[in-house]
DNA sequence: GCCGGACCTCAACCGCTGGTAGAGGGTTGA
DNA sequence: TCAACCCTCTACCAGCGGTTGAGGTCCGGC
């Protein structure tokens, strides 16, 4: 066992055999960024070690191969701590960001299989235990045993949101009546198994209803 | 066969449904960088044909999906030109990638208050005139006058669509209602005129409604 | 025949990302 | 003790991906 940490400028060395453009203000811009969070001596000196090397890579990688900003990096990366999927297809749900509703209508593999508990969720969402009470009296959150999905996130971050336009969850159900009804359709077609097909309507009637919800708003 | 050339602000319509951020003078950009390169009228304007569209579409997807870069993207298209496959890493219609996206639902300058003849809806959505009428006898359609909004191409697009699967416009009934009520909950707190807050509201409520089918979707 | 809305071009501007540059200064080891 | 290395911090920057607006044309409805 000799020495399994490096100074910046050994880390360099390693990296610029594979990737030509990387430069020392580099490293120290990615961990400013939060890509990695090397040690440091009692002088402050940055010590990286085998695995924030490893981290770099990946990160240098990503960006040259796959173009992916930053910040998505840094959510695959988030992911793999987590314990998750080595992040082959794309990048988990990101459960704090606070404007980042899901895209339109992706209704694939995502994020849905997240599982959170209570207080995850709450905090996820920023929303207080008694408003997450409410919604699930009304059925707009259903929990899966203890544990709630990715969706609750959304559902409670809008309820809340709606909240302050003075939009409470009771007047919310007609939304979750709508929503199962939609299921159900679709259910008709596809069977009670999620197939391609299944997120393929899901993803048109949405569509649908938004463009009518749109048609309908007063000009 | 009237017109199978869209205007850009029909082509607007199209996209918005399924990209929320689009706007015209991104569609114009996308032009200046070779992206695509819709006909012209002898006045100068553009003409846009279903390939053309579909070309945006694919454009608009690698961004959103895959966070390509624009040039990368408009080398892929190139690729496709010269008859060659798609290019490793980027599947064209692969829609599946995770909640990242900004999508920040766009109820606001919906453009233009296109007003299309019945032909014209027709040719724009590619459908039947008796799919119409059959629309229209559901109330999922609605003329003002001679004529109808913009929306109406998506929902004739995606009833179209859905009829392939069985799904018949009298099915469609009940996103009419939903829809209907969604409206009107938002009226009763912004007044019967729109507003900002109105987009504002009509954009958390169809994210809620999103979210809740997501929810119930089988696993 | 005129008016408003949709469209055109072109040039200027903008915010964000992903860094770089460099001043000013401490640390290390031969 | 001195060169090589490292630190922080502020300032600046270039390119990407558009947006804005001025100034003007086109076109359908009244």
């Amino acid at each position: 066992m000799a020495k399994p940490e490096l100074s910046i400028g050994e880390v360099l060395q390693v990296l610029q055999a594979e990737f030509t453009d990387v430069t020392i203000s580099k490293i120290r811009f990615l961990e400013a960024e939060g890509l990695v969070t090397p040690a440091r001596t009692a002088s402050g000196y940055r010590k990286f070690s085998a695995g924030d090397v490893e981290r770099l890579r990946y990160v240098l990688t990503a960006q040259r191969d796959q173009y992916l900003p930053l910040k998505v990096i840094k959510e695959h990366l988030g992911a793999i701590d987590r314990g998750l999927r080595p992040a082959a297809g794309g990048p988990p749900i990101a459960p704090s960001t606070p404007a980042a509703g899901p895209a339109a209508d992706d209704f694939g593999a995502t994020g849905t299989d997240l599982r959170l508990t209570r207080a995850e969720l709450c905090a996820a969402a920023g929303v207080s235990t008694a408003l997450l009470a409410e919604l699930e009296s009304h059925g707009l959150v259903v929990a899966d045993g203890k544990h709630y999905g990715g969706d609750a996130i959304v559902v409670a971050q809008v309820a809340a949101e709606l909240a302050t336009y003075g939009i409470e969850p009771r007047h919310l159900r007609p939304f979750r009546t709508a929503a199962d009804r939609e299921v159900g359709l679709i259910e008709q077609v596809t069977g009670p198994r999620r197939t391609d097909q299944t997120q393929e309507l899901a993803a048109l009637t949405v569509r649908l209803h938004t463009a009518l919800v749109r048609s309908r708003l007063p000009r």
